[in-house]
DNA sequence: TATGAATGAGCCTTCATTCAT
DNA sequence: TATGAATGAAGGCTCATTCAT
């Protein structure tokens, strides 16, 4: 159906060039499709962009969220995330840049509110894993908002590296290093009280 | 001179409203200057935004550099580099997203190159006090490009974090997460090897 | 049957936005029809428009034209004259706009020089009585089209008075000034030769 | 200068097609500039709109109350009035019936709003006017306001029907029923206490 | 008889850029 | 060195109309 072709055209060009950047003539053509017909499914472009980005966002959201529920220690919660995001940034590089990085650019601002939802929502999330790690006495007492907050920023910009990075080394190198930069941190030989 | 003020208005309006949706009239408004001028002094809008991170970014660096000369612990040197970002992430904030988060959204290529160096530069150079620290046997043996990508991530989200929730911790707090995060990480109880 | 829904529809959208802010779409909708409907039943846009207006003109004009079959006496006929365009103005507000007012608007011009033909077959009718009255030397010896066609600028401007300041007068009064207006004038002291 | 070609033109299309038919491009073209120029001097299609209508009304007011001022009989002013509305609405038919009809067809209503107070200034010029007749007994006992709001509608009225029917009486004729019908009204044998 | 998805021409507006002065 | 009027390409959006079902 042609709304189909819309979204994955949309993803496909948001992705590319950003919301801004992107236009809707562009996506239309992308989706071999008339201009009207974007209207015709969706408002704006604001709206177009939010259904996707919330859309695409509630997917993996579950994915992540479902095989987290068993009381699994939180070291292999930890490594999970750390998979998951890997995919996600990874796998949907364009979309997973809108949702971490373009949400500054001067969207529609109810839209906008909605996508930094997501983004708090889901560090929410993760603060809560920490949380329950930090209760157990597992975790350095930090703030777990903000550790989660961090967390996300370490895993994008690492991400961003290793794409531009191919060669220096592989997914196996990036999964290890995150979950020591989470877990033990940098550094050797500092009392790890 | 006209220049001056063009500049100091340009990162204001950039800093505010994006690349994108900072307009040539709106900075030549608020220099107060026609806008026939910026073209005047500048070749157009990309080479205006160019000169005013890569000029910003230079001062930023230098600063930091030159307090790093000494030959410092490790240690001491990372507590420097997270209180420097500090101030540049919560001093110049809408500097620090133009830089760090606005690579993407369609800005002249070459301009976008430039500016894709000068974070590369800030990597390389985060990189090189790691590597020592990692050739005095410091650190893990991670990659250290790839460390500071991810430190730089780490300061983004977690100065992002604390801008957009001031109540729930202070300044103080967010350094001594951050020192931990990166040296000693969030666990408690692993062999720290 | 959905073409009736269409037509009650229809009134009431053209009344409330005039011609060209009405959209089919909003037709469609407030008639509970598929936008497609509306085409299997008109051509388009002007022909259901028209339609419209020359339906509920013919109602109208019927009306009128019957009660003033009998051979009253002029007076008597502008009186009841009066008070049915007072009906048609102030009950059918949005309707007697169109005709009167809206026939300028680069309707489709054949559409246009129907809805003309309107306006004028009733000038033509008022003028018929008024030179029946003139033959009879009941009248000042005017064009009798033109004074026609004044009185419906007359009638058409006073009630557009009465309805934006409701409060200035009663019914019976304006009544009462457009008879008078129309009879004696409004000057006192002048010779009535 | 383009200010005034742009004006000169709109003033043109939009007498012509309306407010809605009239376009930016159409304008535009008639004043031979660019489009973008429109939207250097005026900010939108409703603000060059309501600058031509409340220029344009300006210099006409002025026109007829500077004729106005002296003291003289009411009827004498009532045929000056005649006479310059027949000056504005003969020489200006566009214009007029921009002011006079389109009032109402989704302007922007900011705009829409001085329109309607243009119109109703000029009718409480005219009841002005009749309120002195009144009070020195000139006057038939009527409602000022409305009668001036009558008489607007009847002299537009009549001047749409002298254009459409060019042939059927001149100017003078025009100008004669008019005083007529305002005057004396169009009965002769009704006592004219 | 009725639908509603799809169309595409046309509209208003923005904005980086140019150029004569 | 500075101006600001003028440009025109490009963008988002509306809406009457068509057509396969």
């Amino acid at each position: 159906m042609s709304k189909d072709k819309i979204i994955a055209a949309a993803i496909d060009v948001f992705s590319e060039y950003g919301y801004h950047r992107a236009s809707m003539d562009e996506i239309a053509l992308s989706a071999q499709v008339a201009k009207g017909t974007l209207y015709y499914h969706f408002p704006g472009k604001a709206q177009l962009f939010k259904t996707i980005v919330m859309d695409g966002f509630q997917v993996i959201s579950d994915r992540i969220r479902s095989e987290m529920e068993a009381c699994l220690a939180l070291e292999e919660q930890i490594q999970r995330i750390i998979r998951h995001n890997l995919d996600l940034f990874l796998e949907s590089r364009g979309f997973a840049r809108i949702v971490f990085n373009e949400l500054s650019n001067g969207i529609d601002s109810d839209v906008l509110d909605e996508l930094k939802g997501l983004k708090e929502g889901y560090i929410d999330f993760l603060a809560g894993l920490l949380e329950e790690g930090r209760k157990d006495g597992v975790l350095h007492p930090v703030n777990c908002q903000l550790a989660a907050a961090g967390i996300v920023g370490l895993l994008d910009s690492s991400c961003n590296y290793y794409i531009s990075h191919p060669d220096a080394f592989d997914r196996e190198g990036l999964e290890q290093f995150l979950y020591t930069m989470i877990t033990t941190g940098l550094f050797k030989n500092i009392d790890n009280r």
